[in-house]
DNA sequence: TGTACATCAGTGAACGCGCGTTCACTGATGTAC
DNA sequence: TGTACATCAGTGAACGCGCGTTCACTGATGTAC
């Protein structure tokens, strides 16, 4: 019954009704009940497996990184490309957290969370004498900048853009390297193709 | 009938269908269809008008920024401010975009359009040398961040940062002074309270 | 081995709802001659 | 000054649709004694 992701890949989210899960599951439209106690029990459960995927995406490009100075930016490309990936779930994943005024769970400050992971690699990568509020304040940041480029990236308008950078990762290297927090983006962006 | 507006500011973007925006303007479910097409274009319109809003907010902290080091700032708060004082709007104003996979009408490269702004603005801040292609990837990274800001300053658990930073502004150019455009902000959100 | 009961995932029909949109039509206002 | 016509914003009833949800019910499976 988790294959309402199905219908978010092929259809998009506005397209995610009980009804629908149930059609694409071969199945009444009563059945979904026995699941769920109603439609926003099983968006919930949508984006919670979202945020899960997320996160071991998240947890992938930090084990990828080489040194200290590349895990922001590798963990920040990650996070869009997933993004950009799974544009019908990711929504759906911040949707869920909007209707509560609720952080998503990505960002809760469980140990473990994707948060943390993001706090944590920046901690190693900033100044030792960084205060936590200052970490604290960073990864905010960070978290907002990545949002924002994964709900923007997708725009036609890039595309020439990109081209010149070689691909949607040099964009979004290029684009993050402009951020203090993912410093080891410039080099690798400039490499890749600056002009 | 432009007052559609009424129903989002109270209702939120999910409420505003053509009927509800013609039961708003105490007028019969057909009557709308003599100004607008059909309700794309109404949806249209009113993100029309919100661009328009927003420009004029940018232009005004623009206006009010002191000196060239402040202005990126002063454009950035204004920006996420409009965003939390208008929340369904700038829903609206987004959504409109993505459906057409296009630029929202504010990022536009026309003369005058908001981007412009904000593009024009960031160059007189940033060293001399710096390359148009420098410049616009700078641009497009701080709108980036300004709308992930914009999208995730509201959650609640924010609450207690904020107060540590003298309020909603306060906590604003804090996280904006992470972020490499934003140099101004971190003197400011400093001398307003770091802890 | 058999009986009685509970659980569980499902059915299928129905409910009321709000929606976008279309239709033929009305009544007021403006304009040409 | 009067007549004929065009335009315009509106009416109100209806269309078909997909939706979330509820209902009484079924049939298979597991379990206690």
């Amino acid at each position: 019954m988790d294959a309402a992701r199905r219908i978010l890949e092929n259809e998009g989210p506005s397209a995610l009704s009980l009804r629908a899960v149930a059609r694409e599951a071969g199945v009444s439209p009563a059945a979904p009940y026995h699941h769920f106690k109603d439609k926003g029990e099983l968006l919930d459960a949508v984006a919670h497996v979202g945020w899960e995927a997320l996160g071991e995406t998240m947890t992938a490009a930090k084990e990828r990184a080489t040194d200290v100075s590349t895990l922001m930016t590798e963990i920040g490309v990650a996070y869009v490309l997933f993004a950009q990936q799974h544009p019908a779930l990711y929504r759906v994943m911040y949707d869920c957290s909007r209707d509560k005024d609720s952080l998503p769970e990505g960002m809760e400050n469980n140990e473990d969370s994707a948060y943390c992971l993001v706090r944590e690699s920046f901690r190693r990568m900033a100044a030792p004498a960084i205060s936590d509020h200052d970490v604290e304040l960073a990864t905010i940041a960070a978290w907002c900048a990545a949002h924002g480029l994964a709900e923007m990236s997708s725009f036609r308008q890039f595309d020439p853009l990109k081209e010149g950078l070689g691909g949607e990762e040099g964009f979004l290297r290029a684009v993050l390297s402009h951020l203090g927090m993912f410093p080891a983006a410039r080099a690798k962006a400039n490499g890749d193709g600056d002009g």
